[in-house]
Parts: structure tokens; C-alpha cells; sequence
DNA sequence: ATGCAATCTCAAGCTGACTTGAGGTCAAGC
DNA sequence: GCTTGACCTCAAGTCAGCTTGAGATTGCAT
């Protein structure tokens, strides 16, 4: 609740290694909230190095922004998480990091099927699923393992 | 050798699943290579299908369509590939499917460590480091997992 | 021979995740 | 009190990976 508690936009990028329109960016998607001084800058809770760090984390699993601010609505908004908060909210990410570890086991088990027989074909092998992208449309980048 | 192994675009899209405009674009990045009848429309090898197979698979695995074609750089161009071809090919797949997956069980595994203490910090646990980023400079969308 | 689906080209649009630039304000040290 | 760097707001640009649309042509089936 100090003052020291709040930090302006530029030392949360230098903490963070993002850069500073990244994080504004993030402000306006919703992803942080910041509170602004007399003069209108930006100050965020020191806690928000740890909020943008979980958001870089996620992002490497190939989550969205979308997705990302879904996970960290669990967490209280314009407060200090506790510790709790974030074992919480790790043990979700850790979640997703096995499912993916998962998919990619079954994807390398079918690849060394192909491998022998070196088809690679879509009918006989089914590594590749057509009926899978049937429902995922709309352009934009694809979705990384679905 | 056959005419019989020469595919119209509209086949292709429906063997692979993809869009028409699609397979044409992937033509005009250099991912595959075509034939034009009289009247100018497109014909493809048979074996092509595979080669479109192959491209989704590796795009699954989140690579970018640059680094698909290099890959499909060691494939013979406008020539049916053998098997042998394929399976080269399709262990190269594998060896970066390996590398993914350790990358995650590492990434799961630190962040385990980090569940423990509820940290979540950059400075602490290491989970994400910044210096990893310093090159990987320029807009677009991220790189999944390096 | 004709009709209709499939194909063609080319330009423009779109999503996600940002960056860049212009033009202006704030604040801390000397 | 003045300079210098950090900060502000928009609007527009960028890149990947496609899609959409317009307007014209082709080619198989009857």
C-alpha cells in the first residue's frame, strides 16, 4: 500500500524485458490496469512484473491473449496476488503444458508408424486429420496443436 | 508419367482438406510447383497431396512456412519423391517434434519448482528469460517455444 | 453446342500482436 | 528556470498466413 508500491511504465518494461507500447497494449486488451498520477502517467503494483511474466510464460505455450486474460481473470484485479493466487493459477498452466506434451507424444507415435512404411499420407496414416480443421475456420494464424 | 498423375487445384484442395486459395498461395511462397494446361490452369503430381501433407503436419508443430520450405528444400522439386525421400524427411520431423518436447518437460519442470514457492518471478526462477528474447527482435506474431 | 462448375488473376481485406511516428506533456536534476 | 528524458495519445504501419471479391476464362458433361 507504500507509494514505493508503484512503478511507472518504464521500469516495469525494463523488469520485464517487454517493451513499453507492448505493455501499454496489454493495458488496453485488459491484460493489467494501471492507476495514473496527477500529471496522467501510468503507475502499476510492483506485482505486475509477476502478472507480465506469466503472461510471457503463457504465451510461449502458444496461448492467445485471448486465452491468457481468461486464465488471469482468477486472479484479483488492481491487488496484490498472494502466493496462493499464483500456485493456483501455475498448476492451471501446468495443465496445459502436459496436454500439450501429451499431443505431441501421440503426434511423434504416429510419425515413426509413417516413418517405416514412409507414406506420410493422410488416408492411410491419419496423423493428419482433415475432419479435425473442418470446424476451424476464419483466417487469422493458425492455432499452434490445435 | 501418366496424364492420369496430374491433379487439377479443386482435387488437391479436397484430398488435403485445404482451401483452394490456399494451395495457391503456398504455389506462389515457393512450397510447391505446378504445371499449366492450355487454357492455363493449374495441374499438380498426385504425390503432392503428401507434400501438403507434410506441410500441415510441420505447421501443427508451429513452423513457419519459411522454415517448411526449407525443409521440403531436400525433396525433389516437380518429381514424384521416393520413399526413401520421405522418410529422411519425415525423421527430420521427428528430430523437432524430440526437441519440443524437451523444451516443455523443462519448462514443466521449472515451473513445478516455481508452484512450490508461488513466485512466478523472472529473477528467481529463471522460468523466462530475458536475454532469450533480445534477438529474437521485429513485429508479428511469436515464435512458440523459440 | 451449350451450360455451368471449376478455374484464372489481381487487388484488397483480415486477425493477432505489436511497433513506429508525430506532436505534445511531465518531472527531476542542475 | 531550464533542459532532458520519460511519458502521453492517436493513427497508421507491419508481418504472417491466408480469405474474399470482382470480373474473365476454361473445360467437362449432356
Amino acid at each position: 500500500m507504500n507509494r514505493n508500491d508503484l512503478i511507472p511504465i518504464g521500469t516495469l518494461a525494463r523488469r520485464t524485458g517487454l517493451a513499453v507500447s507492448a505493455i501499454r497494449y496489454y493495458e488496453e486488451r485488459g491484460l493489467l490496469q494501471s492507476v495514473r498520477t496527477g500529471g496522467n502517467q501510468r503507475r502499476f503494483l510492483r506485482s505486475d512484473i509477476r502478472r507480465l511474466s506469466f503472461v510471457l510464460i503463457a504465451q510461449k505455450l502458444g496461448l492467445g491473449l485471448a486465452e491468457i486474460e481468461q486464465a488471469l481473470g482468477t486472479l484479483p484485479q488492481g491487488r496484490t496476488p498472494t502466493v496462493l493466487d499464483w500456485q493456483k493459477i501455475s498448476r492451471a498452466l501446468r495443465g496445459e503444458i502436459d496436454r500439450r506434451i501429451q499431443l505431441l507424444t501421440r503426434t511423434r507415435n504416429k510419425l515413426d508408424e509413417c516413418i517405416g512404411c514412409g507414406c506420410l499420407s493422410l488416408d492411410r496414416c491419419a496423423l493428419y486429420n482433415k475432419e479435425d480443421r473442418a470446424g476451424a475456420a476464419g483466417p487469422g494464424p493458425r492455432f499452434v496443436l490445435d
